[in-house]
DNA sequence: CGCCGTTTTGATAGTTATCAAATATGGTGG
DNA sequence: CCACCATATTTGATAACTATCAAAACGGCG
């Protein structure tokens, strides 16, 4: 109970700090000269499982997630799932390009989340946006998108699990939350296995053995790295920043 | 030799093809009231395993592939690697975007190719090139990227190979490729497994399997995808083009 | 004809999945 | 505060899939 608490404050602690920073969005608008940007937004609260965007639905408004984390999943007819895209607290889940206003893929929240959007008429504001903060957005999510490739396609599921973990932290980073003390992880073990492209039950052993090896701390939605240098050396982690080719 | 030739032949006419709709930069500039883009581009030849683009080298130019493959690989240190994106005749392998100059990926030849790049030094001519042409080669990418994602990380190496030859098949075909009656793909069933995270004996058997099923034909560089329709309903594919969100 | 890279085959090991059940955990209502 | 519920984690036994290693066959090319 009380380590349950803690884990409840990381993840509180979190929220407030993406609230404190404004938003990512501005955070990143800012240095662009973009302060004129300041469209109200909406803030919305969903349960997990809610699905915040589905496939082919239009896409209106900048949509970000304040707290809490969610998913671009991809269903299979036969009930198979894979999570190809994790949306951290203070990432854009996705906005309305020229020319491509419908939703590629569904987002669901994996854990209670809150959803901020901006609606945004004017078009060259947005043209404006998007070549400031939002093309960012989509050169971190294409960075992640092939880390997530080279992550399922060539390593091992010991390697996949590590190497996530180190990327998850860096994007908490990123976003300015503090990481150095481990940092809240509201996932299941089966969604882990959903994004990692592995079973539950395979997942659960590796992360014992990782434990057993004293690697990480996991327990409680808690996450901790012993020793993050190291760990990134042993699975060639590489950033996923943009124009920072990773040592 | 009859049969290598006809490869050859189909391959020269996928060049041509490419050539004659002068260059999908073009064709996707068109629409977007880009004709007055008419920058002189310069085409080059490389053979294959060039280094086309090197991780973390400087991208000046719109850089395209007039005709060849290439791939995005990400090398691992223990010799492993991850083809982590095809790069397929008329798309587009790289260009600068405002903030983010540097390569992320090192891109390779895998097969002769003919580089095309245009130099364009008119930031706001790039601006509106990128709202036009190149968001919609992003578009493909991302949706490339994840369709990747999905494939390696919950289908099997049947399906897999399955998905990607019809994803193959509608990108020649969005590039203006006929791909009625079969296509030329130069890729070595070693670069194969790269690409769909197996290994080439793995790749082979299973290809072995495709064939004695009636699903495809594919020897010495020709494929043809016997019936695509149903082909795609056995594996769950859907299409990549933007707003097309395949049944 | 002989060389070299690619495809194919065989035998075997290793990793990961599957299935089923037991245990633990957090939340809830009495 | 406790019993109870639903969900999540853990364990065990076994099967399936894919990798590994080595060698043979094939095909294009000089």
């Amino acid at each position: 109970m009380a380590v349950h608490s803690l884990a409840e404050r990381k993840l509180a602690d979190q929220d407030e700090r993406v609230e404190r920073c404004a938003h990512r969005l501005h955070r990143l608008a800012k240095p662009s000269g973009l302060d004129a940007f300041t469209t109200e937004a909406r803030t919305r609260q969903f349960p997990v499982r809610t699905e915040l965007l589905s496939r082919g639905q239009g896409i209106t408004a900048v949509t970000a997630l304040q707290s809490g984390w969610a998913g671009h999943v991809e269903l299979f007819p036969d009930g198979r799932r894979q999570i190809v895209h994790l949306v951290l607290p203070g990432e854009i889940i996705a906005y309305p390009r020229p020319g491509r206003t419908l939703a590629r893929s569904t987002v669901i929240a994996l854990s209670p989340v809150q959803v901020s959007t901006w609606q945004i008429d004017d078009q060259r504001e947005l043209a404006a946006l998007q070549l400031a903060a939002l093309s960012t957005s989509d050169a971190v999510d294409v960075e992640c998108l092939s880390n997530q490739i080279a992550r399922i396609g060539r390593r091992s599921a010991y390697e996949r699990i590590a190497h996530l973990l180190l990327e998850i932290r860096e994007r908490l980073d990123l976003a300015g939350l503090p990481t150095n003390h481990g940092f809240a992880m509201p996932l299941t073990q089966e969604v882990l296995a959903d994004v990692l492209g592995l079973t539950n039950v395979h997942v659960n052993r590796t992360l014992q053995q990782l434990r057993a090896e004293g690697q990480i701390d996991f327990a409680r939605g808690l996450v901790e790295i012993r020793d993050a240098e190291t760990l990134m050396r042993v699975v060639d982690y590489r950033s996923v920043i943009p124009n920072k080719t990773g040592s």
